[in-house]
DNA sequence: CTAAGTGCAAAATGTTTGCATACTT
DNA sequence: AAGTATGCAAACATTTTGCACTTAG
């Protein structure tokens, strides 16, 4: 039985500054440009552990580059967004209005839906 | 007014007849085991271009690699998925469930959901 | 103190470009 | 015939690895 211990460095919590302050898109290019100090290895391995643990996405922007962004924290909980294609915001909607449609693709279309992380995408009301 | 012109080619329809013949997820390297003859640089060029025309997807898989993916003819119509997480098959789904969750995020979350290539995530009827 | 994390330089992979040739219409 | 598409080799970009050093708990 290995446990598997994470230390909490600077170097992780920067990261994860940049993506929670404002919720969009990042190329690992920009959050090596938007910190001090971290040298490109630890920020792909940081990264990497992030996306492990849920605490970040790896996405496909419109442009077809690599992205990260930031998901809120998923203890236990369901987490519904709505992504702007414009923008590429990611907003967090606090809403049941999914569960109706979840439950019903459960029963009449044989599938389990996850409910972590469910995202939509769209225009979002400042990019209209 | 510069037309944009596309050739019909043999290489084109063999790398489209391989995603849509298994709805999977393949990377680069899958494609390129999987057909006889196409140079890499030609599958790097021809996968972009039908992820530009709204052919196949572009898309991170659970194992963080990329992966590309076959979508339905997208002409005016709106496509609805599930994607099962274990073994990656996008099915297409033909029902309009969806259309009262989208209703409701326009008028009340103010925000437009796009209707094209909705992905919802889960696990499908065979991998239960 | 010890396991885990970091940063550098180098290696390995993955992707794009230039150009001569071949194919479509 | 003219404009695209293709494939190779080379250039370029991205990601991973090995290793000595630092840091968190």
């Amino acid at each position: 039985m290995t446990r598997n211990i994470n230390y909490n460095t600077k170097q992780k919590d920067m990261i994860m500054n940049i993506l929670k302050n404002t919720k969009k898109e990042f190329t690992i290019k920009e959050i090596y440009e938007n910190v001090s100090d971290i040298g490109l290895t630890t920020i792909y391995r940081l990264v990497d552990k992030l996306v492990e643990e849920d605490r970040i996405k790896k996405t496909i922007g419109s442009d077809k580059q690599t992205y990260y962004q930031y998901l809120e924290d998923c203890n236990e909980e369901n987490h519904f967004y709505l992504k702007c294609n414009k923008c590429g915001t990611l907003i967090h909607v606090d809403c049941d209005c999914l569960s109706d449609l979840l439950s019903h693709i459960s029963k009449e279309h044989n599938f389990i839906p996850s409910n972590k992380n469910i995202i939509l995408n769209g225009i979002c009301e400042n990019c209209k």
